[in-house]
DNA sequence: TTGTAAGCGTTATCAA
DNA sequence: TTGATAACGCTTACAA
């Protein structure tokens, strides 16, 4: 069975091969109407071009190519989906790959696509990625980063400002009557050190001392069920020797969800006695008990801005010389009733 | 710039492509010595075949595709992450595309994985899949159905029981002590109908008789406001009338995630005075407030089987002779507090 | 053990 | 306006 090839068209139509592919391809070398017999031939038979044998003679395939972590996670999952639309709306396939946070993974998902022929790459590097490799890579086939742009490659990046976002969530906390904040970190997460810079500014900003009694630091290597065991018990120390009314600000959704649920064990009432606010990028943020504030990240965005990006880099006739941008898009805050009541008086 | 080729290597070693292609591909013909030289000059200058020549050559890929509905659903990417492993273990390339619950769209990418002689296909077709469409690729390129296994494809199909999820959930409900059940639905969800079934046969293997007042239906067209806001009315007013203890079987995670909230509201206490349990695969379930009791769907292995079975489709002589399988997973109930506390008494 | 040549399905150049 | 031919990078008979 198989599809059916131009030799074949070109036998059935008495045309030779290159007639009928100037005719798909609407050149105005050929006749208004053997344009027409053509393509109501090939429509007939269904015919779709082989992209093997057509990328091989054009060197291009008008595919791109996205590498992320982990594809389970909805922050990415969301860039995703808009580097998805903006890769259709530019007229290019796009193909998705996961690198599970390794390295070495990483290294191969790359190759494989340098094999391909693809026409760019669009990555959120895993921790340990070597910038030396990114390079190599980035010599053949155009590369942006997103998300995790703190790569000393030469390329246009896009990310969130997290430094910010964690400043305007404190900034709420405090509004809110909250001076005394934890702060839930994973640690060794890429994202903890800027959010964390961004609570302590605030602080700052509002005449607040910052001390790391009140950084909640969570092994996040645990089990689920051992990591929320370990964060209860820091939660119930640090509750213990603390002033309410407090905030707490969540840096994962793990952490965040996992504190209201411990909070509703500990009868602490959210948002009265502990407001609580987290990055986070789930949908269910609205349905939870209470319904979540929360920093939103602009994944969407991020995923359209990448592929743009790398629309222009792929478009560029040499794009060494381009001019690279970074650029970092700010968090959205959606407060709801987490944060949203008056804190009980003490 | 870009790969260097069979060609160049030759030429660099005074040796035929032939030669060099053999020498590659660890050929019996060829001496270990030309072997060596040859393998050390590629991997020094990084070459990397040309998937576009090999392919073309061969007519394989090594790659199989998988399309589901939607990519940012948990569930889905759930599915997605077993197929990525199994596809890994046996050495083929995935790539993912999602239809977005779009026939037309479908259409499209099926087309477009035909003309890059992609292997093998995994899909869970949008509801309004054309079957005859399916059945023509089909006989291009073997299809393995997944999730949504109600369409007349004669090929391996791997589903979900949602019946007998249904039915456990029901009766561990019942079991708990709520003889009024609610079952909260999303309007023309495929799973509905399925699942609802599973409900009744549970309710008359325990003599309680089945009501459709008791089946609560939202409109998913709806904005996720509106939504939340006809659930909050119609659970009101289902509520006002029952007796508690009452137990809920949510059937989709906004759904539960909603009804949790809005019984967080109207101050009943789950599970005391209402139980629930949700179909859902979210890992947010141990977090919520209260720990949520799910049905989950193996998904997972779902993912991986697809995988599997494709394989085996893919290997065989004549695939359309081969006997083809249906199976059916089961759902794993989880217990959590929001079903696991004695009723009040009433 | 190595080399030659043909061919996979396209497109592009040049000639008719 | 159409056709013959070469080429893209690779594999594979078959010949040397």
């Amino acid at each position: 069975m198989g599809n059916i090839t131009l030799k074949e068209l070109a036998k059935m139509l008495g045309l030779s091969v290159s007639s009928v592919s100037k005719a798909l391809n609407d050149s105005h070398e050929i006749s208004v109407e053997t344009k027409r017999k053509v393509q109501e031939l090939a429509s007939a038979h269904n015919y779709r071009p082989n992209m093997f044998g057509k990328s091989l003679k054009t060197g291009r395939t008008n595919t791109v190519a996205i590498i992320i972590p982990y594809l389970a996670n909805p922050f990415q999952a969301q860039i995703l989906e808009g580097a998805h639309q903006a890769a259709y709306s530019n007229n290019y396939k796009l193909i998705f790959m996961q690198s599970r946070e390794d390295a070495d993974k990483e290294i191969e998902l790359l190759q494989s696509l340098l094999s391909q022929n693809i026409d760019g790459i669009l990555i959120s590097p895993s921790a340990n990625t070597s910038v030396e490799f990114l390079q190599e890579v980035h010599q053949e086939v155009p590369i942006v980063l997103i998300d995790r742009i703190d790569f000393e490659l030469e390329t246009h990046k896009i990310g969130v400002d997290n430094e910010r976002g964690a400043f305007a969530a404190t900034q709420h906390l405090i509004d809110m009557g909250r001076e005394h904040i934890l702060v839930l970190n994973g640690k060794d997460l890429g994202v903890t050190q800027k959010r964390t810079a961004g609570h302590k500014n605030a602080l700052l900003a509002n005449q607040i001392p910052f001390s790391e009694d009140n950084i909640i630091e969570v092994d996040y290597q645990l089990s689920r069920q051992d990591l929320v065991h370990s964060l209860r018990e820091m939660l119930q120390e640090k509750l213990s020797k603390v002033d309410k009314p407090i905030g707490i600000l969540g840096n994962t959704d793990i952490l965040t969800l996992s504190t209201l649920a411990i909070l509703s064990e500990m009868e602490i009432c959210v948002p009265e006695e502990a407001a609580v606010i987290g990055f986070s990028n789930t949908e269910a943020a609205d349905s939870l008990n209470p319904a979540l504030s929360t920093v939103v990240q602009p994944a969407l965005e991020m995923g359209k801005l990448g592929i743009e990006k790398l629309v222009e880099l792929m478009n560029c006739k040499n794009r060494f010389q381009a001019v690279t941008t970074t650029t970092k898009l700010d968090p959205m805050l959606v407060f709801r009733k987490s944060t949203t009541a008056q804190p009980a008086s003490s």
